[in-house]
DNA sequence: TTGACAACATACTCCATAGTATGTTCAAGT
DNA sequence: ACTTGAACATACTATGGAGTATGTTGTCAA
């Protein structure tokens, strides 16, 4: 009985997260377009074909699907980068790795991204219901976490040599402001074939590692 | 007569033009910090101890001081920006300067600046009623028009063999993304000097270029 | 000094939308 | 077969804020 109990649970749990992830993608899509405010849930219901009842039904706010989405951008973000970073090889190698790991999911997560970026404001500038303001931050300190481990990488390449910077803070900024460039400027074209999403990328990364003063050949 | 009429016209256009520089600066930290669609024009008004019957007195819609305050900010950059393409040296030299003026500027008119890229977005998207939306594309033209000039000061510092990248349309916007990061992630430390100002811009004006597979020396 | 108008402030209307309350369906367990 | 609850849809309420209508004040020309 326990155990149908929790057969039928992880079954409806499947489901339910199969239900919250369409919400996810809908809402992701509108808030990128019109912002957080300007999003009505009724908007992002007809989107999915649905209506501000499903919504409802699994989440208790507006505030608080947004923060899902938040959420789900930067496990995107962790799951293309981490992997990497355990691999042995020379810092930059390592760099480059990461550089393209992280272009590559921002173009393909394109929308999620943006709310991420959304978020980070709506941190900085208080907006966001006191409520959800505490889950705000906690999602801040998750991105604080993922942007420290470029710096990690940043600083052990210039301990080789083979990068050079002055502030560290203007540096990476600036490095993630190129390798972020494409949520701003990326237009998907239909019938872009994968390696041309590949050569945008590398494009990417070339610029953001001449950027650090790297004079060496990419691969 | 029509002098006397004149002069007085004159005078108070000038108090006029006061005044609704006063309300585009209110306006231009309250988008920056909520965005347009989040912004209250009550929450301008208050930001200038005034109320919303001054803001319609000066502008028909909340949509037209969005306007203008994205064309005052795109004026800031032209007057910064312009009178330097006219100097006789050599390209690289002048993409030095540019870059430097634009980044001091964004610097300077952060808000403003915010505002500019969230109208490029609302285009992109189709956000807007549709009665502003033809004003809309005009100041895009001329947000195209600025970006041309430094897509001139590129191609020919590529000439030069100063510089080199694969797509201009790419390199361009990475530069953009590299120079336009302090509208993002700089905030004003009080007491901080025009030298420290200085100092981050010459920063950020060496990764933009380095991006560009510059070299030599920073003066 | 008076009328006229610009430059506001005050006091409304009205609609879009966040949130809620209730109804419906369907699948699973008993 | 019937019960129960999850997963929605439908139909509402309540409110914030855009836009408007009107009132007030000060200034200048005649």
């Amino acid at each position: 009985m326990a155990t149908a109990a929790r057969s039928t649970k992880y079954r409806r749990q499947s489901d339910t997260d199969l239900s919250r992830m369409e919400i996810m993608e809908g809402a992701a899509l509108c808030f990128e377009s019109r912002g957080f405010a300007a999003t009505s849930l009724d908007e992002v219901a007809a989107r999915i074909s649905s209506t501000k009842g499903r919504i409802y039904h699994h989440y208790a706010s507006k505030a608080e699907l947004f923060l899902d989405v938040y959420r789900a951008g930067m496990m995107m973000n962790f799951q293309a980068v981490e992997p990497l970073l355990e691999l042995e090889m020379p810092a930059i190698n390592r760099l480059k790795a990461v550089l393209k790991a992280h272009v590559l999911c921002v173009i393909r997560t394109k929308a999620f991204q943006n709310v991420v970026g959304q978020g980070v404001d709506m941190l900085r500038h208080g907006t966001m219901p006191a409520n959800e303001h505490a889950e705000l931050r906690q999602l801040a300190e998750l991105r604080d976490a993922y942007s420290e481990h470029f710096a990690k990488v940043l600083e052990d390449a210039m301990a080789d040599g083979d990068i050079r910077f002055q502030s560290i803070k203007i540096a990476l900024n600036s490095v993630f402001m190129c390798i972020n460039g494409p949520i701003v400027w990326f237009t998907p074209r239909s019938g872009q074939s994968e390696k041309e999403i590949e050569a945008v990328a590398d494009e990417c990364v070339l610029y953001a590692i001449r950027l650090l003063g790297y004079t060496g050949k990419m691969p």
